[in-house]
DNA sequence: TCTTCCGCTTTTTTT
DNA sequence: AAGCGGAAGA
């Protein structure tokens, strides 16, 4: 390959990116005009042209799959392995760092990752611990509010205690927190941004070494990035220039989780030297799609500037149909499907996009009643099941008795006799004396003064982690896992849990077995660590893809969020609603609006030839009903590229058919009447009001005068009629 | 210890 | 409506 075909068949714009000479770059790359596609020429340009090794680029996203994607195509282009590039994420390049100088960043060697479950676990059990009022602090919140901080760099020790009541305990439970993190060697997502800055900043020999390495660095999606992560990123180009970041300010739209458009205009302060180049000619939709997304996002004030074009025709004009509630609109939606498909599209080109995950039932329900296959993103991945998660945290402790938040996730489940008043007794012990819970635990059955039910019980439990770990010890990740599955008892419990769900579980601890014995330790690894916790970041890290068994040729349901950087040809934008979309959370703040508004635009630019976009007039919301008022951003699109569809004449309104549900039958006639006055022995008088079951199984409610409604089975209480 | 009931909340999501 | 968490009951 020669340097032209690496620019060859890239537009002038893509090609002035691309072949730019080693300085600071920013590519303000609009939706569906090639960025990664520039990305990917970049780093082949470096390493064709430039004569750079693959060690010499460092490339960071923002998702696992963007990262394996870049990965691929660079591989695909250079015709080379690239499994040796720094290629990632920002946490899984920190937590490269992090492991390779774990010692530097003041980290043990086998420290563990938690993820957001795991840290609301431990915040939880900290405001809990700490006697403070879990409903006027909500563990969420301090989460919030600790995670933040961290975003912004900003450790408990740096901040100043105020005299603010909220100031002042959010920062005693951040100290008390990192306190915990740091005795337990838990580092959570936000930490592993923080440390790997801090680990860069004050080791100066490091910081040259890597920024020696690196002699060009790449950025994908940059309007996405916190204050951290760009702090992280100037360190590492300090002095050199060499940062090439590629982002679309359109599509920032998660400033709601710290990340900083503000970055952008930064950088171009940061380096007085850079240079802009815009992509602006989109290669994905038609121009009336195209026109109505510029049109969107020019009502948005704080923006870049940039109109995205197309030399491909007009296309068809958008439809817009305005549904009489939400099971209308999901009925329009999916008869236009199907008519779709029946006229030979593919199911996999259709996308249903919303604002909420909630909204993807309605359509869930009609998709199913027509029996067309779709698939819903979102949701809870492979490592985030709970009986994952519990056999996971007993490998952690194996691998490290310390691990608090894994100890108190393992040590009753299964139940094994040791309940709250033991566990509070743990927690108050490791509390007093700064041990670890394992500690405490140890401690507390040394002195001898809990009762010998407890004690045993506690015993049992330490000498099966210790037995599992000396068991464990040499034998293959793999088979360590199946240990784990077999001795800890999760199998039995879950054999106990009724219906398919006790077996699906069973079957996803078999498939953990198979993700350890798949798992490709060496490439996760070049600095021979520990496999099992190399495997256990892994999991924390890479959640794992959704189901992504699931060949069959599907319609895709997801929100909007989940929709950026994915196309397809025909979309449904669906609840163009006030207080839905965009969301009542975000009605009275401009810099939210306009994140909405990006959001819509995300959406709109989704779609390659044909979108509709929906409201309905009425619509069930919180088990009310509401009328919402059509989305302003339905005003804000021209009426020119907008058809409306007509309202079916024969409107099939579910009056009373939707409301009325199949109601579980109650048995009218049984040993009392309704209205019965009866008397029970302890509760005193009352009045029948409802009865159910029949046999030994029968029960009754009574409101009695005195304790109010109780339900009563007969066969025990003893009821006079009055 | 396990189950049931009551009341409360309700965006977006990756790592 | 529905799911979740806490509290109370079996």
């Amino acid at each position: 390959m020669n340097n032209i075909s690496i620019i060859d068949s890239l537009n002038d714009a893509q090609r002035l990116a691309v072949s730019a000479p080693n300085r600071a770059m920013l590519i303000l790359a609009g939706a569906g005009s090639g960025k990664t596609r520039v990305l990917v020429h970049r780093i082949g340009w470096q390493i064709q042209v430039e004569g750079l090794s693959i060690h010499n680029i460092l490339a960071v996203t923002f998702t696992n799959k963007a990262a394996k994607e870049m990965r691929g195509r660079v591989e695909d282009l250079l015709n080379i392995s690239a499994k040796a590039m720094w290629i990632g994420t920002f946490h899984g390049l920190a937590h490269r760092l992090l492991r390779r100088h774990a010692k530097q960043a003041k980290l043990p060697d086998t420290f563990q990752v938690m993820d957001s479950d795991d840290q609301f676990r431990v915040i939880k059990r900290l405001v809990k611990s700490l006697n403070i009022d879990d409903t006027k602090w909500p563990p969420k919140q301090v989460m919030w509010f600790i995670n933040a901080q961290k975003d912004e760099g900003i450790r408990a020790k740096h901040m100043v205690e105020s005299g603010d009541v909220y100031q002042r305990t959010m920062l005693q439970l951040y100290k008390a927190y990192e306190e915990i993190c740091n005795r337990s060697g838990l580092v959570d997502f936000a930490e592993l941004l923080l440390r790997a800055h801090e680990l860069l900043r004050d080791n100066e020999d490091l910081l040259t070494f890597y920024q020696d390495r690196f002699k060009q660095v790449h950025v994908d999606e940059f309007q996405d990035t916190n204050t951290i992560q760009y702090a992280w990123l100037r360190l590492l180009t300090e002095g050199k220039d060499n940062l090439f970041v590629v982002g679309d300010d359109d599509q920032s739209i998660y400033g709601w989780r710290g990340a900083k458009i503000e970055n952008i205009y930064s950088f171009q302060s940061h380096y007085p030297n850079h240079q802009v180049i815009k992509l602006e000619q989109n290669y994905r939709s038609t121009s009336n799609i195209l026109k109505s997304a510029n049109a969107l996002i020019a009502n948005n004030d704080a923006r870049m500037g940039k109109e995205l074009w197309t030399d491909s025709g007009d296309g068809e004009l958008i439809s817009l149909y305005t549904a009489f509630n939400e099971q209308d609109e999901a009925y329009f939606v999916v008869e236009k499907i199907r008519k779709w498909v029946s006229e030979g599209g593919s199911r996999q080109d259709v996308a249903i996009l919303y604002r909420s995950n909630a909204q993807s039932r309605q359509f869930e329900e009609k998709l199913m009643t027509t029996r067309t296959p779709y698939r819903v993103y979102g949701g809870l991945r492979f490592f985030e099941r709970m009986e994952i998660k519990n056999a996971l945290a007993y490998l952690r402790v194996m691998s490290n008795h310390h691990d608090d938040a894994s100890f108190e996730r393992v040590i009753n489940t299964p139940t094994r006799g040791i309940g709250t008043k033991t566990i509070d007794e743990i927690r108050l012990l490791a509390r007093e004396q700064e041990l670890s819970l394992w500690q405490a635990a140890i401690t507390l059955i040394s002195q001898g003064q809990m009762t010998a039910r407890a004690s045993n019980a506690l015993k049992i439990f330490l000498n099966l982690i210790k037995s599992l770990g000396e068991e464990a010890n040499d034998k293959e990740l793999f088979e360590k896992v199946k240990l784990i599955v077999e001795k800890s008892g999760l199998v039995e419990l879950y054999k106990k849990e009724k219906g398919e769900k006790g077996e699906a579980r069973i079957e996803n601890l078999e498939e953990l077995a198979n993700a350890a014995r798949s798992f490709d330790f060496d490439e996760a690894n070049e600095e021979k660590l520990n496999e099992l916790d190399m495997f256990l970041a892994h999991a924390a890290l890479e959640s794992g893809d959704m189901q992504g068994d699931d060949y069959e040729d599907c319609v895709q349901l997801m929100t909007l969020h989940s929709a950026k950087g994915l196309e397809f040809k025909l979309v449904f934008l669906v609840g163009l609603e006030e207080g839905l979309f965009p969301s009542q959370q975000s009605a009275d703040d401009v810099a939210r609006l306009e994140e909405e508004r990006r959001l819509c635009y995300v959406g709109i630019t989704r779609a390659m030839e044909q979108l509709y976009i929906t409201h309905a007039e009425s619509r069930r919301l919180y088990g009310k009903e509401t009328y919402p008022r059509p989305s302003r951003f339905l005003k804000e699109i021209p009426a020119e590229f907008l058809q409306e569809i007509r309202i079916r004449a024969n409107v099939n309104r579910p009056v009373t058919a939707s409301t009325s549900r199949p109601r579980t039958s109650v048995q009218q006639v049984g040993t009392y009447k309704m209205g019965q006055r009866v008397s029970h022995v302890k509760f005193g008088e009352g009045i029948v009001l409802q009865m159910e079951g029949e046999g030994a199984q029968e029960r009754v409610q009574i409101n009695f005068q005195d304790v109010g409604l109780k339900w009563l089975m007969l066969s025990y209480a003893k009821l006079q009629v009055l």
